[in-house]
DNA sequence: ATAATTTTTTAGACAAGACTAAACTTATTT
DNA sequence: AAATAAGTTTAGTCTTGTCTAAAAAATTAT
């Protein structure tokens, strides 16, 4: 017991920040992930990330191989999860309960991320009634780091005619997101695709009875379950 | 209003304690706080204040003249005022909605007081109902920096038959408010002191119907509003 | 008023985390 | 297979905030 509080306590506030960007990278792109990809992640040079993912792998977070990338351990992958979970219930929080937009929450989660207390993450998850998701439909992890992730695809992969609904996006920033509220746009939301341009990959698609005209790129980052 | 927005982000985790600390020791002792009464307080050492004092100083939060102590500007005052509200306001926050008990919310409060989003703070004022009071009974200051204090006096302080309301304590160390709470004394509690013991000034109290014992030290650390 | 003590400051060092520039590996071309 | 390019590591420097030890100033005691 005492050594699972030492254990929570153990990371700095970069140590996290590399532990969260390194696990979203695997969960993109698999094991073995590369010193330059953690540097543009976390806008910082590699140099600076070569010095921290050795100090990460004496900690045995993460397995390093000069020259090979990195993969988190067992023990690192539960350390990122927990900082998911926190980030995640923070967003939650500041939208039920504070009147933040979607798009407002993502810089004050990041700070809010590692505030270190597990009763207050815990009493945090009680008083938002458990929740399965964060305002941009990503799962928010149990206190073991599981989750489920729901069935989802790009709304760019629907053919003309077939519809879905918004349950999550790709792309959190507050660009994207206020791009997305302007067309009303939100998790929930129906969209139908009413035709595909071929040579542009752009879409016109039919939300709350409008028809509106969307890029490839915005359709990449919409996830829809049908 | 942009300059505004800058200002609010210039401070360092560091400097903010320093300011928060140097704020607290001015309210108890005046002007011109010591070097080593700083180091105390942040339990650091005094060459290290020194240091940082400089650096405060050119920042212009506060005026600083070779042995002779600091005092805060205007402008320090408000930067402190801010952090004592953004303290005071998240310890509200873990007792009123997470179920944190009054011992238990300093170290997360010391946590989520160096936060930094204006929307976030104002919203949790909202979120609240604009509490005046934090757990212990200190004042929360509004966001200009304003808070009025309370009419109080140490319960050291009754004499024989008197009586009042435990309003809040000198003393919000996790221990001494365990202490508190084994023989029910809160705030809003009524106490009347039965008797006083003149050579270690301790005190006969009644509370809930129920004598009991304190030390000197103990009615030092109570507050009371007749 | 001088000596002793306490407080404060200076000087120099250190750790964390970042950076630049140069050296070294690996991957890709030709 | 050698040449080039791309990615990675090393070496050395910088900043922030801390520390110890020694010097200097202020305070207290004699």
């Amino acid at each position: 017991m005492y050594l699972c509080n030492l254990f929570i306590y153990m990371f700095s506030l970069s140590e996290e920040n590399y532990l969260k960007s390194i696990y979203h990278l695997e969960a993109i792109s698999g094991k073995g992930i590369s010193t330059n990809s953690i540097a543009k992640k976390l806008e910082t040079k590699a140099s600076s990330v070569t010095d921290m993912i050795k100090k990460l792998a004496e900690k045995e977070v993460l397995v390093y191989k000069k020259y090979q990338g990195v993969t988190l351990t067992k023990s690192g992958r539960k350390a990122a999860t927990g900082i998911v979970r926190k980030h995640r219930l923070w967003e939650v929080f500041l939208v039920d309960k504070l009147n933040f937009s979607w798009d407002e929450v993502h810089d004050v989660a990041e700070q809010l991320e590692h505030i270190k207390s597990p009763k207050l993450i815990n009493e945090l998850d009680i008083f938002l009634g458990f929740p399965k998701m964060d305002p941009h439909g990503d799962p928010i992890p149990d206190k073991e780091g599981n989750f489920q992730e729901i069935e989802k695809k790009l709304l760019s992969t629907l053919e003309e005619n077939q519809s879905g609904i918004c349950v999550g996006v790709n792309d959190s920033s507050s660009e994207f997101l206020k791009y997305l509220d302007k067309y009303k746009i939100s998790l929930g939301q129906q969209i139908k695709v009413v035709s595909k341009e071929s040579f542009d990959g752009s879409l016109i698609i039919l939300v709350n009875k409008k028809e509106i005209t969307i890029s490839y790129k915005t359709s990449n980052n919409i996830y829809i379950q049908s």
